[in-house]
DNA sequence: TTAGCTGCAAATACTTTGCACTGGG
DNA sequence: CCCAGTGCAAAGTATTTGCAGCTAA
């Protein structure tokens, strides 16, 4: 599907700040910071717009919100597959890996509990030395 | 352990606001914000300080910072034994729960990874809804 | 005694809100 | 045409920094 496709399918108006957001964020590999996502625009679209476009790209699940350790929140394509990140504590390098196993301790912890009815979702992410930063 | 020998072993003084902080959490549940941190503590201790002791406790591992989604930081004394919360996405409320498999996760991650040289930590929280939220 | 801590004030950083104008459909 | 979306300004929060005075050891 295209990107304005995309993006009206979602029920949003293809304006150029989110073509090119969306553009944008189809050709970067790990997730990015408010910061790194407002540098990539044009210097014309405003911080404030960037804001309000993935808190609404967020709720439409056009958009996943990353949160590692300290970091300030993270934005990603949606549709990229299902994976985590491993992070280098160094340079903060980012890497995806996938993984099924959360899945089923997702079910035996939801088994076990006393006072929890059903697990919707989950966060799952490794940190460590990346080769260059260990030698 | 008692609290003061703790503070002074990890090479703090033992002041009135540090023994109260560590005594404080020592006995809540689940990890805590700053604000709830503040209220839980004497009215003087200001929340500078608050933010202060928590940064230097972390940086000597006496408590440990914990990242739930979209949220701010929480904190709680490191000395708990390792655990994962489960965080129902209604209410807020926080259940621990342990689980030893990612370890293994690890490994796998880490032979299959091209770019990773050592794992040194993870993140694992599950997200759902307790059972009085699903009523 | 004296360096580590604390409280208060102020600076900085991040995020949200208000509002008039613009442009997508 | 008209309302969702944008830019700019300003407000609201969260967190950090500077510094003078206090206190644990």
């Amino acid at each position: 599907m295209d990107v304005l496709t995309r993006i009206r399918a979602a029920g949003f108006r293809a304006t150029k700040q989110r073509i090119e957001l969306v553009r944008f964020l189809e050709k970067t590999e790990h997730p990015l910071d408010i910061q790194d996502i407002v540098k990539g625009l044009s210097r014309s679209t405003d911080m404030v717009t960037v804001y309000r476009m993935l808190a609404a790209f967020k709720r439409a699940d056009l958009v996943r919100e990353v949160n590692l350790r300290g970091e300030h929140p993270r934005y990603e394509l949606a549709d990229e597959s299902d994976h985590h990140h491993i992070v280098c504590t160094d340079c903060g390098r980012i890497e995806d890996f996938t993984d099924e196993t959360h899945e089923r301790i997702g079910k035996q912890v939801l088994a076990r509990s006393k006072s929890f009815e059903a697990i919707t979702g989950h966060s799952f992410d490794l940190y460590g030395v990346c080769k260059p930063c260990a030698k």
